[in-house]
DNA sequence: CGACGCGCCACCTGA
DNA sequence: TGGCGCGTCG
């Protein structure tokens, strides 16, 4: 194979994708087209180097990535069906076909649930220890960041330098009991069982090393420990040549919060002494200017690798940057520059995005959007699958699949009200642990009868009963083998707990049709995949493996086709994406950087600064032909009324040397703001937009 | 038992 | 600003 490029790639991403002897780490600078050296590589593999598809997994972080990249894939590949017996996944769902397949070996039946972060907040919480929102959360926070630096338990106790840590420690150690007690696995377990189970079980990693020969990873720099294990336990054995590439860029790293670790990158490299390392500094994105900008930046943070980004496209429309009186005119502002734009340039609305740190600073924004009238959608915020109609059936959906799910039992038998409450539940709480079993077995148990009058009892059991039928009907043996087609299954679910009734006896009839629609949206969606649809692989899921899958749903991915809206997005969720004319909201010393804790020591502070700065350069990064970056004098926080500073980072951007331009004067007061509006809309003239373009 | 209402407090990011 | 936690009433 010569090293000309190839797939029209330039070099060294021609050399990326073509690199199969060993090892690689691709350091791609943002759209520097590392999405398209992945999706080439694995097509090159598969049709000119023989690799068998189900050998090959390509690994990322969210589901709506790895979606994206199966049907990039497909469209490269001769036969596209071959695209579907690849694994291409979250590192998260790769963890939950492990723990299926081998859920024996770490001590958990197969039909585990997996708890989401509210479910484990009120875990914590029910350990008794404290009812300090902040303080629960802070521990939550600290057993996730112990889990993913594969710290035990007992560990965290002993290593606890104080006695707040001693008890978080302690937390924790119950914390892990209730979950086994449950047989349910919060997000991080979905890493760290199969790290564990790798590491003392030989035969088990060796068959998933042979099933997995060669291993593709996006956004690299954002793994963390645990991971970093998993990767190296798949791709390291006796008499086996490491064979994966792993993607990223260490100045786009924005999750050190959440246990990755940028450090990863560099012990990749002593890891793998003959990783052949490959920088894309090309950008096929952004105008010069907006690339000038990102590297004055960037460039304030200390370096991990060497690199710098140029493009060829021309220097490009100065960036503007924007002072405001308050966060309410800045949010009106941008309602009327895009608007103005989209009727003047006559640009989509779907070529706009407006990034903003918080989610809370979307509210102001969706108000002055609707005022204009500007279609908009949202993602980053509270997801579909996080609203609590869905989470109502889903709770119905893990207890039906785990009937020792305390918290799924406990959602789902007081929603709809069934005449259990928090009496009866006490009760059954208390007699549970007496004989230490789940509540579903404790209602059912002999002996709970005289602790219950009967008109407490008979639902409960009704409710076990109906449940258990369920359960039975959807891992009975059907059309599929796994058992009765989970849309039979799921119809009769809900017709029987009359879901929808109880949506219009508890809330108006607006949010009620809402709720059910959402409802309705759900479960077809549910029925599609049960029948094999649209997830890839082709594969009929019973109601169980549904279950599991839904738990790593974090966004609606795949909603056909976007409708033409403008783009709302924290920084975080807009990492990957691109836009031609980009919004950089609140950017104020406080919110970008965000404020931490003042006790922190220095170096934390410092390393804090050293992520805001890199979250502000993904945005810097989002854009392609036009960035305004804007900032608010005054600010509305908790009700009151607070000054504000620019952020640091604006003054980064090197102001003065004609990248980036200040534009406080170019502001239009309310009160003219209906008149232009008007003036844009029905006249047109050049001229109209002179103050906005 | 659960619905409703008042008052307090916090507003980071997410699989 | 709004969500939610606690108290009282039906």
């Amino acid at each position: 194979m010569s090293n000309a490029p190839k797939f029209g790639l330039n070099g060294p991403q021609s050399e990326a994708a073509l690199y199969l002897d060993g090892p690689c780490l691709v350091l791609a600078g943002a759209g520097s087209g590392k999405t398209r050296v992945i999706t080439q590589k694995i097509a090159y593999m598969i049709e000119d180097r023989g690799y068998d598809p189900r050998t090959i997994a390509a690994l990322t972080f969210t589901n709506k990535a790895a979606l994206e990249m199966q049907e990039r894939i497909a469209k490269l590949l001769k036969q596209p069906k071959q695209a579907k017996q690849l694994t291409v996944s979250t590192f998260h769902s790769l963890g939950v076909k492990i723990l299926r397949q081998e859920a024996a070996g770490v001590g958990l039946k197969d039909r585990f649930s997996i708890m989401d972060s509210d479910d484990c907040y009120t875990i914590v919480s029910d350990l008794g220890l404290t009812t300090d929102k902040q303080e629960i959360r802070r521990i939550q926070n600290a057993i996730s960041l112990w889990k993913n630096g594969l710290v035990d338990p007992e560990e965290a106790i002993r290593a606890a330098q104080d006695e707040d840590q001693a008890q978080a420690g302690r937390i924790y150690r119950s914390y892990v009991a209730t979950l086994s007690a449950y047989q349910a696995v919060d997000f991080d377990d979905l890493i760290r069982l199969p790290v564990e189970l790798f590491r003392n079980n030989e035969a088990i990693r060796d068959r998933w090393q042979r099933k997995l020969r060669y291993l593709l990873m996006d956004e690299y720099q954002d793994t963390n420990t645990c991971q970093y294990e998993l990767v190296k336990l798949l791709v390291t054995g006796i008499g086996k040549k490491p064979m994966f590439t792993a993607v990223g860029d260490d100045d786009q790293a924005i999750y050190a919060w959440r246990g990755a670790s940028v450090e990863n990158i560099k012990t990749l490299q002593t890891d793998f002494p003959d990783l052949r390392v490959i920088k894309l500094e090309q950008n096929y994105r952004s105008t010069t200017r907006i690339l000038q900008a990102a590297n004055a930046v960037i460039g304030n943070n200390p370096k991990l690798f060497e690199k710098s980004l140029w493009s060829e496209h021309g220097l490009g429309e100065p960036i503007k940057v924007l002072g405001m009186q308050s966060d309410e005119q800045e949010a009106d502002q941008i309602a009327i520059m895009i608007s103005a734009d989209h009727f003047q340039r006559k640009n989509k609305w779907t070529d706009f995005a407006i990034l903003y740190r918080g989610n809370h600073q979307a509210r102001i924004i969706e108000q002055a959007l609707r005022k204009e009238r500007i279609p908009y959608t949202i993602s980053g915020g509270q997801s579909f699958f996080d609203k609590a109609e869905i989470k109502d059936i889903i709770a119905y959906l893990r207890l039906i699949a785990n009937d020792g799910d305390d918290p799924a039992f406990i959602r789902a038998i007081t929603t709809p009200k069934r005449g259990v409450g928090m009496a009866t539940l006490e009760v059954l709480g208390e007699f549970s642990k007496q004989w230490n079993c789940s509540l579903f077995e404790a209602a059912l148990k002999g002996g709970i009868e005289g602790k219950l009058a009967d008109r407490q009892l008979h639902p409960l059991r009704d409710f076990c009963h109906f449940i258990n039928e369920l359960e039975s009907r959807a891992s009975r043996p059907g059309p599929s083998g796994s058992g009765e087609h989970a849309a039979e299954v799921l119809d009769d679910m809900m017709k029987e707990i009359n879901y929808e009734h109880y949506l219009y006896e508890n809330f108006d009839d607006r949010a009620a049709q809402g709720k059910w629609q959402n409802v309705m949206e759900f479960t077809n969606w549910l029925k599609e995949r049960g029948n094999g649809g649209r997830d890839g692989t082709g594969e009929e899921k019973n109601l169980l493996e549904l279950t599991q899958m839904v738990a790593l749903m974090s966004m609606l991915e795949g909603k056909d086709e976007e409708p033409d809206a403008v783009r709302m997005s924290t920084l975080h969720a807009s990492k990957g994406l691109e836009y031609p004319h980009v919004y950089l909201v609140g950017v104020e010393e406080g919110i970008l950087p965000h404020k931490g804790d003042p006790d922190d020591p220095i170096e934390k502070i410092a390393a804090r600064i050293q992520e805001e700065r890199r979250l502000m350069y993904v945005g810097i990064t989002r854009a392609q032909r036009t960035l305004h970056i804007t900032w608010c004098k005054k600010r509305k926080r908790a009700g009151e009324l607070v000054h504000c500073d620019p952020s640091r980072f604006i003054k980064e951007m090197a102001l003065d040397e004609g990248i980036a331009v200040p534009l406080e004067s170019e502001v239009i007061s309310p009160r003219d703001r209906l008149a232009s509006l008007k003036a844009l809309l029905n006249t047109p003239k050049p001229d109209a937009g002179k103050l906005l373009s």
